[in-house]
RNA sequence: GGCGAGAUAGCUCAGCUGGUUAGAGCGCAUGAUUCAUAAUCAUGAGGUCCCCAGUUCAAUCCUGGGUCUCGCUACCA
């Protein structure tokens, strides 16, 4: 294995909308700085870089609706994010933002280097704008009513109620968020970065050169790359952003993605202005993204390309990407306030960084998604944390306070046992440090934890409180290994949960220079006579009340969600009027369903034949959800005829089935109450 | 719909290139112990390894089909 220089340790830019969540925490920040916190343990040149993302439409959306400039938002959420990081003990070098100047400059230059050297394809394209409003609408600044549950507040590429997925095409009634009136379509022009072109290069760099990534990794970029690369748009119009950085450009900013993992550039930048080049640019550094699993394309497929393109840049030697984290079952979500924010368990359980970040990494989910549960966050606390590592702790420390007044004894009397005991340390030692080499963090603490079994294992068999009564030389060798244990203990952890460590250092009374990697083990760190601190207890048991109030709060948000979304949903408000003639332009009635079936490759359509009395024709419908094909034919059903026809997947639509649309989203076919005649008009 | 990943004890997860009685931690039961935050230590019970077919002397592991979960992506009156 090729020996590194230093280390670039990046973690995935948090999107400064809203605060953190243990979803992020346990798929990213935790085993980031577990990593970062164990190679400068060990003695090695680390850089550990994160940062804010601050641009990108969502974040122009949350303004507008709070009143307040772009700015005010990601000042806001980059200070809280920034402010929890560090409470929470996430060792960054550098945590900066990509609204910083530092980060415009780099960003730019990127850029225009690519630009200049006719790296981009430029492309025209046809894009909704604002005539009013005299700009151009992202898909989120388009809103109407979602075809699908009827919410009017629809966004142009998601609805929020339903959580299905749109384009600014399928909203009814579509109109900007921004003046209200309906979009028009007018001609822009973007810049893209032609990834097809790099597919080569990419598939020999992962697919050959880059096997031993997790499978979950490769997988997907397998996917992307057999699937064919398509240019990607690195250009927007919007006015929230970092201008494109060429002439008669105005009202251009770089798309969010091409900006933000340039930021990971920018920050160290920022930090290290006079040598950052070495971690970015020298082969002898060793770059590892930490990210979540939605993130992979941009970070194996997309940024290596970008810095392929602009040249002179190290890559990824890894990307260990994690999966993601429920919550109590549930998929968290910032925007139902599924979560555990961050800043709000700082706020009910101070002091306890150490609890999360040790039950994050314990239950990361590294293979596949997990579960976070409060009931595990108290169990693993109480059963492991309490009483397999602090007892330990607690029993060695109290010992040596009674029998020898805080000294660390010498080893007067050594037994067989204790040279076995001790000897297992090693194996350890070298168990944790290859699960951490291999960013194997739950396998790691889990033999960490090893450490704290053996010592407890050692003093049940050694019985020191019993031996004390007959043989205080002996007494004083089993305490001198225990306090050995000890020692390694809080080396050992001290990347995981380093507030412990730091407090075991001081019931050891250890200065903090002990923590160095190669430590563990060392026998000589305690020397006899060495006065210990004063013994207090390292974690404190969680009892049933804080757990209950956690999910008190849980269940609340569960009910609230339910009764928003039925108080929501009630009855639509009544449409603006419509004339008589307008009205009688709409040529509705009845019909049946001669033939149905499923429209391939697609989710939800059906490809209906129906019979209208007047011809037969073919409808496409998006109610595959709701209805099988079997459960058609045959069906009466009312139809608005003469729509406009549209193709859908290359069929022609023509004509469109009336449905009735209930307050969970679902869509029941209307229907007369007895069979009517084919073609019998309704109004 | 396409693609990727996952499905193993009550819970959370390991199981490298197929090989005798499938593992760990927690939880549970029993016993030991009492220095310690009723903590610890030992022992034990618990599993059609998602389902169906196939390849093989032999499949949790390979192949094909299916079901469910998550992600990316397409499409979506």
């Amino acid at each position: 294995m090729k020996e590194y220089k230093r280390y670039l340790v990046t973690s995935a830019l948090p999107y400064a909308n809203g605060p953190v969540h243990i979803g992020h925490l346990a798929g990213v920040y935790v085993p980031a700085d577990i990593y970062a916190r164990y190679l400068r343990m060990c003695g090695r040149d680390v850089f550990f870089v994160g940062g804010s993302d601050e641009h990108g439409v969502p974040i122009t959306i949350q303004a507008r609706k709070q009143g307040c400039s772009p700015q005010d938002i990601v000042d806001k959420y980059h200070k809280l994010i920034k402010e929890s990081f560090a409470e929470f003990g996430i060792s960054f070098d550098v945590y900066s933002r990509t609204t910083s100047k530092t980060h415009y400059k780099t960003a730019s230059d990127f850029f225009r280097k690519l630009y200049d050297e006719g790296k981009f394809i430029e492309k025209e394209s046809e894009q909704y704008y604002d005539e009013e409003a005299k700009q151009f609408l992202a898909d989120r600044y388009i809103v109407g009513t979602c075809p699908k549950c009827g919410n009017e507040r629809a966004y142009g590429d998601q609805c929020e109620k339903c959580g299905c997925t749109l384009s600014p095409e399928e909203l009814i009634n579509p109109h900007s968020a921004l003046s209200g009136k309906p979009p028009v379509k007018r001609r822009t022009k973007h810049w893209y970065l032609p990834l097809n072109e790099y597919e080569p290069w990419l598939r020999q760099w992962i697919l050959e050169e880059h096997k031993e990534w997790k499978t979950n990794v490769y997988g997907q970029c397998k996917s992307w790359l057999d699937g064919g690369l398509q240019p990607r748009a690195v250009s927007r119009d919007l006015d929230w952003g970092i201008p494109v950085p060429v002439e008669g450009t105005e009202g251009k900013v770089l798309y969010v993605w091409f900006d933000a993992p340039i930021g990971y550039i920018s920050n160290t930048i920022e930090a290290r202005p006079d040598d950052w080049e070495k971690y970015w640019k020298d082969p002898d550094t060793k770059m590892v993204h930490f990210i979540g699993k939605d993130n992979i394309v941009f970070h194996c497929i997309v940024f290596p390309s970008m810095l392929k393109a602009h040249g002179g840049f190290i890559l990824p030697d890894n990307v260990p990407a994690n999966e993601f984290l429920n919550l109590e079952g549930d998929k968290l979500s910032t925007s139902r306030n599924w979560a555990i924010w961050l800043h709000e368990y700082l706020r009910d359980f101070p002091g306890k960084q150490d609890v999360l970040r040790y039950v994050l990494c314990a239950n990361a989910p590294e293979t596949k998604d997990n579960d976070f549960t409060w009931k595990d966050f108290q169990t693993r606390n109480n059963s492991e944390l309490v009483a397999i590592y602090g007892n330990f702790v607690n029993r060695a420390v109290v010992l040596t306070h009674k029998y020898f007044g805080g000294k660390v004894p010498e080893d007067l009397k050594p037994e067989a046992i204790d040279t076995a005991t001790l000897g297992q340390v090693p194996a350890i030692k070298a168990a944790i440090t290859d699960a951490l080499e291999h960013y194997r963090f739950r396998e790691a603490l889990k033999e960490a934890m090893n450490l704290a079994r053996l010592g407890n294992k050692y003093l049940t068999d050694t019985e020191p409180w019993k031996v004390a009564k007959t043989d205080m030389d002996r007494t004083a060798s089993i305490l001198s290994v225990s306090l050995k244990i000890c020692a390694d203990l809080a080396i050992a952890f001290s990347p995981f949960i380093p507030f412990s460590s730091d407090k075991l250092l001081g019931i050891l009374n250890l200065p903090k220079d002990v923590l160095k990697w190669d430590n563990i083990g060392r026998e000589d760190l305690l020397p006899a006579g060495h006065q210990l601190g004063k013994a207090e207890l390292l974690f404190e048991k969680i009892e049933d009340e804080a757990i209950n109030a956690q999910m008190e709060r849980l269940e609340n948000i569960r009910k609230a969600n339910a009764a928003a979304a039925a108080a929501a949903a009630p009855v639509e408000a009544q449409k603006a009027e419509c004339t008589f003639d307008e009205f009688g332009k709409m040529d509705i009635r009845t019909a049946t369903v001669l033939e149905a079936e499923r429209v391939p490759k697609t989710d939800k359509l059906l490809k209906l034949t129906i019979d209208t009395g007047i011809d037969k024709r073919v409808i496409v419908s998006g109610i595959a959800e709701y209805y099988t094909p079997e459960q058609m034919v045959g069906k009466q059903i009312c139809i608005l005829a003469n729509l406009a026809p549209r193709k859908i997947r290359g069929i022609e639509s023509k004509g469109m089935i009336l449905m009735a649309k209930q307050p969970d989203g679902k869509m029941r076919i209307v229907a007369p109450e007895e069979k009517l005649r084919n073609g019998a008009t309704i109004g």
